[in-house]
RNA sequence: GGCGAAUUAGCUCAGUGGUUAGAGCAGUGGAAUCAUAAUCCAUUGGUCCGGGGUUCAAAUCCCUGAUUCGCCA
């Protein structure tokens, strides 16, 4: 039976560019959507830029251009970057569209029709400079609790302590610098609270992977709030009906998204819409989607759906995050790496995506890549194995027999090849897991599958020595019939890593000479059919790629002009139960670096006396989590110092460097002893580095 | 602080009560020479994070501790 099956990725936000850690879904998506099409059923995958909100609002005023050229612009490096991915969507729309206009209206219409929406006033922080609401992640200020400086409105960054911005001391604004003033305004509420219900009950309906609906659970203990979903003008988005100066707060049209782009993609087709989108539609729905983002769409969206008159998901797919070399991708260490420095470099897209491949599962599970495994696997894998059964074979079929293929085979061959994948005593054939592992989204074990498969067909490749029946009179036939199987079989593990490696099964099938693989091919057998001359399919990884890539990415950092002063995590809006700036896999690149601080000028910088000093010893504090106690000599005077960098350097590593001090902070009595003066060091809230002088500088000197 | 997840070979990972814990890669030894894209055969390697318990039987279940990572407050 031919399903009808709709498909989406999460909307990147269209403030930053595509980086590996995203690319981790549209793959994982792409992947499952072409074996469902190579499955002969109806899929369509849509997804589309998310481009409302306050940051994009501010960075094109910022570019000095409008949002709209802004969203155009980023809207064209995405589609490049997931092309460049062979990421196959049938449309890649934007959240700023009449579609989605319409669509987010009306759904808003019957929400309030329903009795969902309520107003409420509410009071918020408000920059009578830049004349608009301020955002939690764009007031900073002291933290209530750590006392530490320039936190964030939501959360502080040193202790990690949470809070309203409103707690915050001596706030400001981080887009004008000015001190915020509290403002009323009155807000519009989605009652969360009247679906817990259906939200209940969906949620255990089997739409979710089993830790999801855990973490659901968790949140209905919590307690469902109404959801705040509006927001005050100035902003880039939607107005609300009936509602003037108000518009959509940007996560109530973004998975409205999904709905406008497949709208868009029925104008262009001819589909039916409703069919896919009606109440009780037969049709399947499948959102992929990072682990970050499941309160979205596991509760305000299905609740948003129902209640208006839709249909909800069928299953909501949500992947874990990229780790690079087992750490969080980081911008200094070169592996915060974008989709495009990656293809810029000349890198393969096929590689990247079979190694993701090979690590993914159904799971929410963390996913790494390990840039030397990544060589090892890709090379053995693709290279060594698979693609060198049909390079050490095809020279014989073309040398020998003008490139054609034998008319039939013997039944001892035609064995060998139903014994391969479709046949299997005593355990399940092998093609039909590997569909099913697919379906499943266990891409891991199916790659698993194959590449066993892959080493069955290179031990018969062994085991009957075509290079020997090459030198035997009488031999050409058998020769020529072993070829003939050995391409088969290529062709079939061609077959089963098409859903991954689409541009090379392209390739391939140049190279066989037929038609673009579907999966019932698998039952029919390539016969008396002339083949193109071999070319090459895919080199192997040099690891040298992989340092240049990593530095390339490093050097970007310095290269980079300013920081970027927005936060480019999803919306930069701080939202209930949304993730904190560190987990997001999307956009997690900056999310500590945060916005510069408002202007000072040279004589209050002045007034900070910053000296050269060198670590005269280091050592450990009894009782102390994060402190050390260093020593350090500043040319006139010795200081005893506590800095919190024990979890980054081991004392003996810092005895004899050079790094630099502030050397007229106020002394600070601790429980230690007393700290005078404090060392400098960048941190992104993770990891730390000390500063250090270039060669030549000396203790005491200062530094301007 | 509360809740949850993870921890298995040098690396990446399978393995949810049942022979002696597995695979791929890496390593080692051999074979082969079709593959400027390398394979094939054999083999080394494990305190299944530590400790305690349940059971005829535990990587697997329970308790406890450590570390890491999330979510929440």
């Amino acid at each position: 039976m031919t399903r009808k099956i709709l498909v989406t990725s999460a909307l990147p936000y269209a403030n930053g560019s595509i980086h590996l850690g995203h690319l981790v879904e549209y793959v994982q998506t792409d992947i499952w959507v072409r074996f469902q099409k190579m499955q002969g059923h109806e899929c369509w995958y849509v997804c589309a830029d998310d481009t409302h909100g306050t940051p994009i609002m501010l960075r094109a005023e910022k570019e000095g251009i409008t949002p709209e050229a802004l969203i155009e612009r980023v809207h064209g490096e995405h589609l490049r970057d997931f092309t460049g991915f062979h990421v196959g969507f049938d449309n890649y729309y934007s959240t700023n569209s009449d579609e989605n206009r319409q669509l987010s209206q009306g759904i808003y219409r019957r929400l309030r029709n329903a009795g969902l929406i309520e107003a409420r006033t509410i009071e918020q922080f408000y920059d009578p400079q830049k004349d608009m609401f301020l955002p939690d992640r764009f007031i900073k200020g002291e933290c209530p609790k750590c006392h530490a400086k320039d936190q964030y409105g939501d959360s502080c960054e040193a202790c990690g302590a949470s809070y309203a911005p409103t707690d915050l001391i001596e706030p400001y604004s981080a887009v004008s610098g000015a001190k915020p003033v509290r403002r009323e305004s009155e807000h519009y509420f989605f009652k969360l609270g009247e679906c817990e219900a259906f939200l209940r009950e969906w949620t255990r309906g089997g739409h979710l992977q089993p830790e999801a609906a855990n973490k659901m659970a968790e949140w209905f203990e919590a307690g469902l709030q109404s959801w705040d979903i509006s927001r005050d003008a100035p902003y880039f988005g939607f107005e609300i009906p009936d509602a003037p100066g108000k518009y959509f707060y940007v996560w109530l049209d973004a998975p409205v998204g999904y709905m406008a782009s497949f709208g868009n993609l029925c104008a262009q087709r001819g589909l039916d819409f409703d069919a896919f989108w009606r109440e009780g539609s037969e049709t399947e729905l499948y959102h992929f989607i990072g682990k970050d983002i499941l309160y979205f769409h596991a509760l305000f969206w299905p609740a948003m759906l129902q209640y208006s008159g839709y249909r909800t998901p069928t299953k909501i797919f949500a992947h874990g995050f990229l780790t690079v070399d087992g750490q969080k991708m980081s911008k200094s260490r070169g592996t915060f790496i974008t989709a495009e420095s990656y293809l810029k470099q000349g890198l393969d897209p096929e590689w990247l995506r079979y190694y993701y491949a090979a690590k993914l599962n159904g799971s929410m599970e963390d996913i790494d890549l390990n840039l030397e495994d990544f060589v090892a696997r890709v090379n053995s894998d693709l290279v060594g194995k698979y693609i060198n059964i049909a390079s050490r074979t095809v020279g014989f079929v073309t040398k020998r027999f003008g490139g054609k293929l034998c008319r039939a085979l013997s039944a001892e061959a035609q064995g060998v090849i139903d014994r391969f994948g479709r046949e299997r005593p005593g355990a399940p054939a092998r093609e039909a897991l590997i569909a099913a592992h697919y379906d499943n989204r266990e891409y891991g074990k199916a790659l698993r599958e194959v590449m066993a498969l892959a080493d069955i067909a290179n031990q018969y490749v062994d085991e009957q020595k075509p290079w020997e029946l090459a030198k035997q009179e009488g031999q050409e036939a058998r020769l020529h019939e072993v070829c003939t199987v050995s391409l088969n079989l290529f062709r079939l593990l061609t077959l089963y890593l098409k859903p991954v490696l689409p541009e090379l099964a392209e390739k391939v099938e140049s190279f066989l000479n037929i038609p673009p693989l579907k999966w019932t091919d698998g039952q029919q057998l390539l016969l008396d059919h002339a083949i193109t001359p071999y070319q090459h399919l895919m080199t192997r990884i040099d690891p040298k790629q992989i340092d240049a890539l990593v530095a390339a990415n490093r050097e970007n950092l310095k290269a980079a002009p300013a920081p970027e002063p927005h936060s480019p995590v999803r919306h930069g809006e701080k939202q209930q139960h949304s993730p904190s700036p560190q987990s997001s896999p999307v956009g997690g690149e900056r999310a500590n670096v945060g916005a510069i601080a408002p202007m000072v000028s040279i004589e209050d910088f002045a007034k900070i006396d910053l000296r050269i000093a060198r670590i005269v010893s280091a050592e450990h504090v009894e009782g102390a989590d994060k402190l050390l106690r260093l020593t350090l000599d500043i040319g006139t005077d010795t200081r005893t110092v506590f800095a919190g960098i024990k979890t980054a350097y081991a004392p003996e590593l810092l005895v004899g460097r050079l790094t630099v001090m502030v050397a007229n902070l106020a002394p600070r009595k601790m429980r230690f002893g007393e700290s005078r003066g404090m060392v400098l060091a960048a941190g992104d809230g993770g990891s730390l580095y000390l500063l250090g002088p270039d060669e030549g500088a000396r203790p005491g000197m200062r530094v301007k």
